[in-house]
DNA sequence: TCATTTACATGCAATATGTACGTAACATAG
DNA sequence: CTATGTTACGTACATATTGCATGTAAATGA
């Protein structure tokens, strides 16, 4: 039987290590049984730590999952960006970019945490912020190339209606809604806003059972 | 000095005035401090009751919240409801039930509750079913009667994007945004999308100071 | 007026949260 | 290598909260 060697670590790593242990436990079960009625004791029990590392490392569980929050809101905003900053032509950038958005939506319980839960955990404009980045500065850019005479407050006010059916899309896809339907509908939306013709009949190639684990 | 003289009220009477005043207080400390946040001894001691009755009369602190969720919507269909029910022409009548939604979205602490703490509280499928009815069923007709091509995913989809939309014109609404503007943009959503010319300069009277306390 | 049901009050057991304080692991100067 | 400081983590505790169990008062109705 081999000796238990701790086999010295650095700080930073021993911080990363059990910050990360704490956040993908967290995860799990924020997903499955909602921020309220998750029980710290739970989240170190399954992290393989203690409440004392929980509580060194974050403020309180709000501060945990704010952690948490933001690390799947910059995985969203990272995947748009790999998929789109290579692109010129800005209706193509718009397009893949919902695209992506959808995609990285499809990863299990990202729903849950940024829509349903972050809202009233954090408050709506905490939890705005987070995804205010997503894809709405294409977005915000279009609107101002398409409607030129519009005001500024008009354009803002679009910009966040669309982002909001956008959210919703993400939402009922993943609540067993058809994606290719809703996709299809925002791309009308979306399009119909920006002036461009409308085409209608755009069944999707009904690309298989979502694929997880995007990032 | 008169005497106190309890009054024999009926059990109906008893029953709906002690309900009545647990929500009326929840309502208060859930709109001020949040679901999570507030303590159901604050509750009963603002409501002049003891935490037995609120246990009597609700399964737990969810079902409470979920009551006054229900009041709150309710309050908000028959508000559209009276707005509506006798226009005719259904352009006139969507365009009615739109600015019905908003002034009835104005009362203090309503978006708070509904559109942040429900879906939390009570899940997605919950927080939706409740407001499912304001003003859906005419967005459907609308959609159906102007896309007749379009599936009935399509319709769905569209109807389910644009509430959302006007569930996030009410929530920026009620944290300051432009009202006009945003009801405008949503005037123009819904315009385009039912095919309807958009007559994009519609600024608004300017209504002045959001009047609350409207049911 | 008596029995039964309904409405509420009180007390208790279990569990959760955040913090204070103690200990171990790492970093760095000499 | 050791001393000393700092960072990371563990343990214990005080407090608060929830839901229930059990007791009492008020209303119904026979």
């Amino acid at each position: 039987m081999t000796q238990e060697k701790p086999a010295r670590r650095s700080q930073a790593d021993r911080r990363a290590e059990t910050r990360a242990k704490l956040i993908d436990a967290a995860r799990e079960l924020f997903v499955e049984t909602g921020f309220a009625d998750t029980a710290t004791p739970d989240i170190v029990h399954k992290a393989g730590v203690t409440r004392g590392a929980l509580y060194h490392h974050f403020k309180d569980k709000t501060d945990l999952f704010r952690a948490l929050a933001e690390e799947e809101a910059k995985a969203i905003a990272d995947h748009i960006d790999r998929a789109t900053h290579d692109i010129a032509d800005p209706e193509l950038a718009m397009q893949t970019g919902s695209d992506a958005f959808f995609e990285a939506m499809l990863v299990p319980g990202r729903v849950r945490l940024l829509m349903e839960e972050a809202p009233a955990v954090l408050g709506h404009t905490s939890a705005v912020a987070l995804t205010r980045a997503n894809g709405s500065a294409e977005l915000r850019e279009g609107l101002t190339r398409a409607l030129p005479d519009a005001s500024q407050a008009r354009i803002d006010a679009l910009t966040n209606l669309l982002s909001a059916a956008f959210d919703r899309a993400a939402l009922e896809i993943a609540y067993g809604g058809d994606p290719s339907a809703y996709k299809a509908a925002m791309h009308q939306l979306v399009g119909q806003v920006l002036g461009i013709e409308a085409d209608l009949p755009v069944a999707e190639p009904a690309l298989g059972p979502a694929q997880h684990r995007l990032d």
